[in-house]
RNA sequence: GCCCGGGUGGCGUAAUUGGUCAGCCGCGCAGCACUUAAAAUGCUGUUCCGUAAGGAGUGUGGGUUCGAUUCCCACCCCGGGCACCA
C-alpha cells in the first residue's frame, strides 16, 4: 500500500478545491443558512503562531459538518488592518503602513490556505480598503446625524508615547495598553459616541430571553399560503396614546377575533410618519396628531393577505403619536365594515422606551389567552445571547450599572444648587463632609474672591498635572484642600459639610462632587488624613450561622436590649465570666434590661443573679452597642439582641447562693486577660474587649445595623436601603438616580492609520458632515505619517487636503483631521461579509435578512470588554435607525482558549518561544496540526502547546489511512462482530456530532480513535462502515479524507459535499447488559443479563454468586438496591 | 478586596438527572516482537501502598446517601478578569 505522505495530497486537494469553487456561498440558496464567523485577525508583521489558528480551525469544522448536514454556509475571512498596531510596526520598518499591511496580509493568508481551511476568499473584507471603509464613515455619519457622535473639549486620557488620545477601553491600570506608558489627562478637541446611551439596553438584553421564538399573529392566524406570489411591503405601525387616560388607540377587526393597532401599507414616496398619520385618519378618523418618536428596529411579518390574493413580507416600522384632541373625521363605509377604533387600557405597557419588535410582541399578546401566553413564554425561555456567563459578567461589571440617589445640596452663602450622587443612601445621616474634583467647572466659583483663591487654584493645577495613576492610591497619594464652602444644612440633619478639593474623586462620574462619611474607606482614611469629622450611624451585626445557637430560618424573631457585663476582679488582672453547662461555652455576664432599668442597674443585677458576687459596681459604658442573631436553645427563638457592653468592678469577693436554676445553667469562672482572649470565640466579645480596652475598631464597614435615622434605627443596613430611598425621595432631598462605569466612547486618534472621520468644519456653517455621495473620505497617500504630539493628526499638514469646499454653503471648509481608532472597522465587518461587493449599501437587506445573525461567533475572551461591547453597540444603533433585523449581533459566542509555548508562558518572539505553524505543516502535515489543536484540552480552556504530544495525531491519521487495507467491497458485513461493530460506528456518529455542535472537539477526537481501535482488531471493515468513519473525520482532517474518499474509493464528488451521517438508534442498543453487584456499596462481582430483566431476577442472580455469598457470611441482609440495567446493590 | 473558572496518574485529560471495580483517549515510560542495528510499526503493562490477599485514592475537613469526582457546608490552593465608580 500507498505510505500516508501528507507533502504530496494537502496541495493538491487545496488546489482542487478552489478551482471547483465547493466553498462558494449562495445568498439565494433555499437551504437553512448557517453564518459561523472568526474574530477576523489583525495582520502583525510576525505572521502566525500554533495558537493563532484554534479557533479557525474550530469554526472550520463546525461549517463543513454544517454544510454537510446540508446548511447554506457562511464563513467568511478578512483583515482588520488599521490602527496603532500597524502603524507603529511601519514606523518601525520604516515603509508606508499600506504596503507593510498589504505584505503582511498577503503572509497571513498564506499562512492560513496552508491549513486547509475553507474560507469562501471571494468575500474577504479588509477594513483599510476604501470600499469597506467607505461604509464605516456612513455609520459614523448616521450616528453624527442623530447626536450620538459630537465634538466635545474635555480632559481625556492622553498617551505621551503614542500621541495620541485613547477610549477609556484603551486604558489599563493606568497606563496605555499598547506600550504601558502611564496616562495622563490632557484637555483636547476630540470626537466622543454617546454609547452611554445604549448602557441599559446592551445590559437587559444580555439577560434577555429569545423572542425571534414569539412567533408575530400574522404568521398564526392568515399563514402564508404555498403557491401564492410573494411580495414584499413596507408597512408602519401606529401607536396613538391619549395623554389624558393613557389609552392606546387599536382598531377591532369585525371579521376577525384580533384587536391591534392601526396598521398600514407605505405608498411610493410617502414618509414612514405621513403614511402612519395618513392610515390613523383613514381607519379611525381621528386627525390630530402629535408625533413623539419613532420607534426603534423594524418587525418582519409573513402572512396571506387574503384580499390581494398573494403573500406578504411585511417590514413594518412604528411611529409614536399622542392624541392631541377628540377632533375625527368621518371614516368610510367600506373601512366601517372591516373593523371598528377601540381604545385599550395598555395596562403595564410602558411604551416610552420599546422597541418595535418589543411593541409587536406586546400587540400579540393583547389576543392571547392565558393558556397561549403561558406556552409561548415557555417557548421564549431561551435566552437571547447563548454566551459563556463569564463573558456577560465581565460586561455587566464593565457596564457598570449603580442604583442610588442625586441629594440636592445649596452651597451655603453662595445659594449655588447642586446634586450628588450617592449609591449607598443608608449613610445619608453620617454624612460630614463633601469633596470635589479637581477638574469640576464649581471649584472656581466656590473660591472665587474668598481669601484661599489663590492656594486653591494652583492646589487644583498641581493635582491635575498628577498622572491619573498616582492619585487614587489611599496611602499615599490623597491630597486635599478645604475650599472654604459648606454644603447648607444637608439633608435635613442640620449639619453644614465643609467642601475640600480632593485629588480622589473622579470629574467623570456622578457629578464629580460627593458626600462622605465614616462608611467609605477612602472618605474615612481621607478624614483621618486631614482631622475632619466623623460620626458613624451603623453598627456591627454579628450573625451566628453556625453551631447550637445558628439562627433557625423556622423560629421566630424577638427583639431585645441586654448588657453584656464585663467584670474585673477586685484585686488582680482578671475577669468574671461564665461557663455555660449545656452548651461548653464561656462568656461574659449578659442578661436582658428590664422595664425602665438601665444598663448600669441590669447589669448589677444580673452579676448578682448569676455569679453570687454580692458587690458589683458599675464604672462604665464602653463603646457603642453590639447587635447579635442568634437561636436561643431554652426559648426556642431567634435573638435579634442589642448589646450595650459595660465595664464593672467588684468591691470585693463577697458572695451570696444563687438560685438552683441560675447553678445548673453555668458557673462562675474567673479567666485570666489571657484566657479571656483564648475564649473569645465570637465576634462580639472580641469588640467589646477591644473597646474595654481602648482599641479602636477599624473603619466602619458597610453592613450592620443602622442607628440613625431614629426612623430607620435598629434595622439592618441592606434591608433597609430601599425605604431609606423612599423616605428620602419623599422628604424631598433627592431624586433617584441611575448611574453607568460605561463612559462616553472616545473616538478620535490624532493618528495617521485609520478612518479620516468624515466631516468637514465650516466658518460659517460650524460642523457639517461630508454628504453620504462624497463617501469614502479616502485616507491620503504621505510621505511622513509619524504623530506630532500637538494634539493634531499628521494629517492637519497636509493642505491640499485639509482645504475643502463646505458641503452647505460651497464656502472655505476645512476637514476633520482625527482619524478613528482601531475597533472601528471591526464594529460591523460581520454585515459586510454577507454581501461584501455592494456598492450601494453597507449591505443589501434581502441579504442580511437571510443571513442574520452570526449563529457561531468564535474568539479570544479578551474582546468582552471592547470589541464585544462596540460591536453590540453600532449593531443596536443599525437595528434602531432600521436597517438591521436584529436587536443583537451574535447569537452564540464561544471563546477559544490560549495555546501556550511549551514552557507554559504566552507565546512570544521576546521569549524566543514561538512555534511557527508552517514548520508543524511541513513535518506532520496540515491535518495533524488540526486533529492535534482540537485534541490539546477543552476548547475553551488553556493549554500548552507540545509538538511530542502532537506525534499522537499524526498516528492517528496515519492508522485510519492503513484502514483503507482491510475495506471490502461489501457495504455491511454480516455475522461474527457486525452487530457489535455496526453499534459502535452508530454510537460514534452520534457522539461526534453531538461533540462538534457543542465544540468539545477533544471528545469527538477521542470517539474516533476508540473507533479505530476497534475496526484494527477486525480483519475486515466493510466500505460503508469506512466511509461513515471518513465523513466523520472530514471536517477535523479535511484533506486526508479527500484523499482517500476521491483518490482511494473513487467518489467522483468531494467528501465535504456529501451527506453527514445520520445514527440509527436502534442500532445503539444492545442485547445484554454487564450487571455490577455490589456488597455495602463496594463492587465484588458482575454477571451479563438480558438488557431488560426483571428486578426479581437480577436480585436472584446476584445472591446466587458465590464471590457474592462470601461477602454477605451469615449477616442477614438488610436491603438491596436494584437500578435497572446497572446493578445490585446488597446492604448487610 | 470583588466577580468568574478550575484543582483527578509522570503529563494533556475522560466520566456529573449520584450508580458498571474512577482514570476513557493521547503523550511519556517499561518490557516484548520485527530488525545485523536503529527508526518506524505492532503487542503487553503503566494511580498509589502491599510479594499477595487486600487496602487507600478525584485539593483539605465535615455532612447527606445503600452508594459521592458528581449534591450540601466550611476552608486551602491555582488561573483569569475587575479594582477610584463613593
Amino acid at each position: 500500500m500507498e505510505q500516508y505522505d501528507h507533502s504530496k495530497i494537502e496541495k493538491k486537494w487545496q488546489k482542487n478545491w478552489a478551482s471547483k469553487k465547493i466553498y462558494r456561498t449562495r445568498d439565494d440558496s433555499a437551504k437553512k443558512k448557517f453564518y459561523v464567523l472568526d474574530m477576523f485577525p489583525y495582520p502583525s508583521g510576525e505572521g502566525l503562531h500554533v495558537g493563532h489558528p484554534k479557533g479557525y480551525i474550530a469554526t472550520d469544522i463546525v461549517s463543513r459538518m454544517k454544510r454537510m448536514q446540508g446548511h447554506e454556509v457562511l464563513h467568511p475571512m478578512g483583515f482588520d488592518a488599521f490602527g496603532l498596531p500597524a502603524e507603529n510596526y511601519a514606523i518601525k520598518m520604516k515603509t508606508n503602513p499600506a504596503d507593510a499591511v498589504k505584505k503582511n496580509v498577503a503572509h497571513f493568508k498564506e499562512q492560513l490556505e496552508n491549513i486547509g481551511f475553507d474560507y469562501d476568499w471571494t468575500r474577504e473584507v479588509n477594513t483599510t480598503d476604501p470600499e469597506y471603509y467607505k461604509w464605516t464613515q456612513w455609520i459614523f455619519v448616521q450616528l453624527f446625524k442623530r447626536g450620538l457622535a459630537y465634538e466635545s473639549f474635555e480632559p481625556i486620557n492622553w498617551c505621551p508615547v503614542d500621541k495620541t488620545g485613547l477610549a477609556n477601553e484603551d486604558v489599563e491600570d493606568g497606563k496605555c495598553e499598547r506600550c504601558g506608558t502611564p496616562v495622563e489627562k490632557k484637555m483636547m478637541r476630540q470626537w466622543i459616541l454617546k454609547i452611554t446611551d445604549y448602557a441599559d439596553r446592551m445590559l437587559k438584553d444580555l439577560d434577555a430571553k429569545n423572542r425571534d421564538d414569539i412567533p408575530h399573529l400574522v404568521d398564526r392566524k392568515n399563514p402564508p399560503l404555498a403557491g401564492k406570489k410573494s411580495v414584499e411591503r413596507k408597512t408602519v405601525h401606529a401607536l396613538v396614546v391619549n395623554p389624558k387616560n393613557g389609552k392606546i388607540l387599536c382598531i377591532k377587526w369585525k371579521k376577525f377575533p384580533w384587536t391591534g393597532f392601526v396598521i398600514g401599507g407605505v405608498e411610493e414616496g410617502e414618509d414612514i410618519v405621513e403614511a402612519a398619520r395618513r392610515e390613523v385618519l383613514e381607519e379611525t378618523g381621528y386627525k390630530n396628531l402629535k408625533f413623539i418618536r419613532v420607534l426603534g428596529g423594524i418587525v418582519k411579518g409573513e402572512y396571506y393577505a387574503a384580499h390581494k390574493g398573494e403573500n406578504r413580507v411585511a417590514y413594518s416600522n412604528a411611529i409614536h403619536f399622542e392624541l392631541i384632541d377628540d377632533a375625527q373625521a368621518p371614516i368610510g363605509a367600506e373601512e366601517k365594515a372591516k373593523h371598528a377604533p377601540v381604545w385599550l387600557d395598555p395596562k403595564k405597557l410602558n411604551h416610552d422606551n420599546f422597541t418595535c419588535a418589543e411593541l409587536d410582541v406586546w400587540m400579540q399578546r393583547l389576543n392571547m389567552s392565558d393558556a397561549e401566553l403561558a406556552k409561548i413564554e415557555a417557548a421564549a425561555d431561551k435566552p437571547l445571547l447563548d454566551w459563556p456567563e463569564s463573558i456577560k459578567e465581565l460586561q455587566k461589571n464593565w457596564i457598570g450599572r449603580s442604583e442610588g440617589v442625586n441629594f440636592m445640596c445649596k452651597i451655603k452663602d453662595l445659594g449655588i444648587l447642586v446634586e450628588m450622587y450617592n449609591s449607598v443612601p443608608q449613610t445619608y445621616c453620617a454624612e460630614t463632609f463633601t469633596v470635589i474634583a479637581p477638574e469640576h467647572p464649581l471649584v472656581a466659583e466656590l473660591i472665587k474672591g474668598t481669601k484661599n483663591e489663590k492656594a486653591v487654584l494652583e492646589f487644583v493645577e498641581k493635582i491635575k498635572a498628577k498622572k491619573a495613576a498616582n492619585r487614587f492610591d489611599i496611602d499615599k497619594d490623597m491630597e486635599g484642600m478645604f475650599t472654604g464652602r459648606y454644603i447648607e444644612n444637608f439633608a435635613g440633619t442640620g449639619r453644614d459639610l465643609p467642601i475640600w478639593i480632593a485629588s480622589y474623586v473622579l470629574a467623570d462620574y456622578g457629578t464629580g462632587m460627593v458626600n462622605c462619611s465614616a462608611h467609605d474607606e477612602r472618605d474615612y482614611a481621607f478624614a483621618k488624613k486631614y482631622d475632619l469629622p466623623l460620626h458613624p450611624v451603623a453598627e456591627k451585626l454579628i450573625k451566628t450561622t453556625e453551631g447550637e445557637d445558628a439562627v433557625r430560618p423556622e423560629a421566630p424573631y424577638v427583639e431585645r436590649n441586654a448588657v453584656m457585663c464585663v467584670v474585673k476582679h477586685w484585686s488582680e488582672d482578671k475577669y468574671l465570666c461564665l461557663s455555660t453547662k449545656a452548651v461548653d461555652w464561656k462568656g461574659f455576664v449578659i442578661g436582658g434590661i428590664e422595664g425602665n432599668e438601665g444598663p448600669a442597674a441590669a447589669g448589677v443585677r444580673e452579676i448578682v443573679e448569676e455569679t453570687g458576687y454580692a458587690n458589683p459596681e458599675f464604672v462604665k459604658i464602653l463603646g457603642g452597642k453590639l447587635h447579635a442573631q442568634f437561636y436561643h436553645i431554652v426559648k426556642k427563638e431567634n435573638r435579634f439582641a442589642h448589646f450595650q457592653p459595660a465595664l464593672f468592678k467588684l468591691k470585693n469577693g463577697d458572695r451570696k447562693e444563687t438560685s438552683e436554676s441560675e447553678k445548673a445553667l453555668h458557673d462562675a469562672v474567673w479567666l485570666s486577660s489571657e484566657e479571656v482572649s483564648k475564649f473569645l470565640n465570637r465576634e462580639a466579645l472580641v469588640i467589646a474587649w477591644n473597646r474595654a480596652h481602648g482599641i479602636e475598631d477599624k473603619p466602619p464597614v458597610k453592613n450592620g445595623i443602622l442607628t440613625e435615622p431614629a426612623e430607620f434605627a435598629g434595622r439592618e443596613w441592606s434591608e433597609v436601603r430601599s425605604d431609606i430611598i423612599d423616605h428620602l425621595v419623599q422628604k424631598g432631598y433627592a431624586t433617584r438616580k441611575v448611574n453607568y462605569k460605561l463612559r462616553p466612547w472616545v473616538f478620535s486618534r490624532q493618528r495617521y492609520w485609520g478612518e479620516p472621520i468624515p466631516i468637514i468644519h465650516c466658518e460659517k456653517c460650524g460642523i457639517v458632515a461630508v454628504p453620504e455621495k462624497d463617501l469614502p473620505v479616502k485616507l491620503p497617500r504621505v510621505k511622513f505619517y509619524e504623530p506630532t504630539g500637538t494634539g493634531e493628526s499628521p494629517l492637519a499638514a497636509i493642505e491640499e487636503w485639509v482645504n475643502v469646499k463646505c458641503p452647505q454653503c460651497k464656502g472655505l471648509g476645512k476637514r476633520e483631521t482625527n482619524t478613528m481608532p482601531q475597533w472601528a472597522g471591526s464594529c460591523w465587518y460581520y454585515l459586510r461579509y454577507m454581501d461584501p461587493k455592494n456598492k450601494k449599501t453597507f449591505a443589501d437587506s434581502k441579504k442580511e435578512h437571510y443571513w442574520a445573525p452570526v449563529d457561531l461567533y468564535v474568539g479570544g475572551a479578551e474582546h468582552a470588554t471592547r470589541h464585544l461591547i462596540y460591536a453590540r453597540f453600532w449593531h443596536k444603533f443599525l437595528y434602531d435607525i432600521g436597517v438591521v433585523t436584529t436587536i443583537e449581533p451574535f447569537k452564540k459566542l464561544q471563546h477559544v482558549g490560549l495555546i501556550m509555548a511549551e514552557d507554559g508562558r504566552k507565546m512570544s518572539k521576546r521569549w524566543g518561544n514561538v512555534v511557527n505553524p508552517d514548520e508543524i505543516i511541513k513535518n506532520i502535515g496540515a491535518d495533524s496540526l488540526r486533529v492535534y489543536e482540537m485534541f490539546i484540552g477543552p476548547f475553551d480552556q488553556q493549554a500548552a502547546w507540545s509538538t511530542n504530544n502532537a506525534i499522537g495525531s499524526r498516528r492517528f491519521i496515519e492508522r485510519v489511512w492503513r484502514l483503507q487495507e482491510k475495506v471490502t467491497a461489501a457495504e455491511i458485513i454480516i455475522g461474527g462482530n457486525a452487530a457489535k461493530i455496526e453499534a459502535l460506528i452508530h454510537k460514534t456518529i452520534k457522539k461526534v456530532t453531538e461533540d462538534i455542535d457543542a465544540m468539545r472537539f477533544n471528545t469527538a477526537i477521542s470517539t474516533m480513535m476508540i473507533a479505530v481501535n476497534e475496526l484494527e482488531r477486525e480483519t475486515t471493515v466493510s466500505k460503508g462502515q469506512y466511509e461513515t468513519l471518513l465523513k466523520l473525520l472530514a471536517p477535523f482532517a479535511p484533506h486526508v479524507a479527500d484523499e482517500i474518499w476521491q483518490a482511494k474509493l473513487k467518489h467522483k464528488e468531494s467528501i465535504h459535499v456529501s451527506a453527514w451521517p445520520v445514527f440509527d438508534a436502534a442500532k445503539l442498543a444492545e442485547s445484554t447488559v454487564e450487571i455490577i453487584v455490589q456488597v455495602n456499596g463496594k463492587v465484588r462481582a458482575t454477571f451479563e443479563s438480558e438488557t431488560n430483566a426483571g428486578n426479581t431476577d437480577l436480585e436472584a442472580r446476584a445472591l446466587a454468586i458465590s464471590e457474592i455469598k462470601k461477602w454477605i457470611g451469615d449477616k442477614p441482609v438488610k436491603k438491596v438496591i436494584i437500578v435497572k440495567g446497572r446493578l445490585v446493590n446488597v446492604v448487610i
